[in-house]
DNA sequence: CGACGTAGAAACAGAACGTTCTGTTTCTTG
DNA sequence: CAAGAAACAGAACGTTCTGTTTCTACGTCG
């Protein structure tokens, strides 16, 4: 993976293939892999340094802090997310409703994914003081705009209530997150898939 | 609930108010506001003894481990809170969609309380190791329980697909439990319950 | 060429962790 | 009163935690 050497960027012709990515980013991708699968406060430093091939200064340098790096990774991870799953339903063709539609197999393609430990947003406000609000509003940020998205995308499909159903997508959408991290059924987005329709259909 | 003490119960005449509950339940009740608080792995057994105004040789005696300590806690809080929301949904008259419908209301006077920290069991799968069987089984069992009481009212309601329709239910619940405990806002129990109305409607 | 900045390796400090241990106190029971 | 059990108090175990420090090596660029 590493190597541990210092040249990484290599020096003569070029061969992009072989090239490991900057420290900082190995940094991220391992903290990410190890934060999502077994919880933020059960991964120490050492052991993302050590996934990472870095050294513990050029994590402390380059986030400051533990916390630094948690905050890194949950932005880079929620952008990341945001822009897969809106670009799913945005895909190709259809309409308004046609791309709300587009919900229920996004997710089953989600919750298929070996790397697939839940949101990494509403496992990190399970795990810290929930009177902290920091955390919340990371959360809250990155769901609000999930949450605009879907809302968008009603009032074009002229659901009456566009705002409040959107928020009942989000409802159906995270409680099968939830229920496919505990349960590890992918068959849970198909319930979330036909629970959507519901709300189509009856128009809330 | 245990006893397994000789002492406790007021020996002499009985001044009953003045009593302190048994060790044993004086830790359960101070682990599972830290737990539900702060996060599991954020809680050490020194805060624990401390808030329960025991000492530590006792937790180790009654417990064995803190993961012995986990594990009662949320037995005994799975058991205490399904008893609470079963119950509010059976409540006095109605019929079964009109129990169903109590759903969000139930939901709405849970998010409203001070110690509302989200599922505990959701909480202690999102902070754990992923691949561990244990807490994901923990989990399945609660809301195994809950599901069947939800899929034996949605058939007593002459719902076409009970099941289905109580995993829909079930979704939909624990999307709202998520969205109160990031939000701190209690309307997620509306959202929740026209949701659960849409599903009724639909029949699906 | 030499200075600078980045990164690695390794050790360190101080605190907290879960757990075990040694005693002491309190209460029940014979 | 004597014996035993249960709880308390607190020190100590070894490990792990976050964060810091020191030192070395390399590549870049003036």
């Amino acid at each position: 993976m590493n190597l541990s050497m210092p040249a990484e960027t290599d020096r003569s012709l070029g061969e992009p293939e072989e090239t490991v990515a900057a420290p900082r980013d190995r940094l991220l991708d391992a903290a990410t892999r190890l934060f999502c699968r077994f919880g933020i406060n059960s991964v120490g430093v050492d052991a993302i340094v050590e996934a990472a091939g870095t050294a513990k200064t050029t994590l402390y340098n380059s986030f400051g802090s533990k916390d630094g790096l948690v905050e890194a990774v949950l932005e880079r991870e929620g952008r990341a997310w945001r822009t897969w799953f809106l670009a799913e339903l945005d895909g190709p063709g259809g309409t308004a409703q046609e791309r709300l539609g587009r919900i229920g197999p996004a997710l089953k393609q989600w919750f298929g994914r070996e790397d697939f430990f839940g949101c990494p947003f509403i496992n990190a406000v399970g795990e810290f003081d929930k009177s902290d609000d920091r955390m919340r509003a990371r959360a809250i940020a990155h769901k609000k705009i999930v949450l605009e998205r879907l809302a968008a995308l009603c009032a074009e499909a002229q659901f009456p209530e566009p705002v409040q159903t959107a928020h009942a997508l989000g409802l159906v959408i995270d409680g099968a997150i939830v229920a496919a991290l505990v349960t590890r059924d992918v068959s849970a987005a198909d319930i979330a898939g036909r629970a959507c329709q519901a709300l189509f259909s009856a128009r809330v």
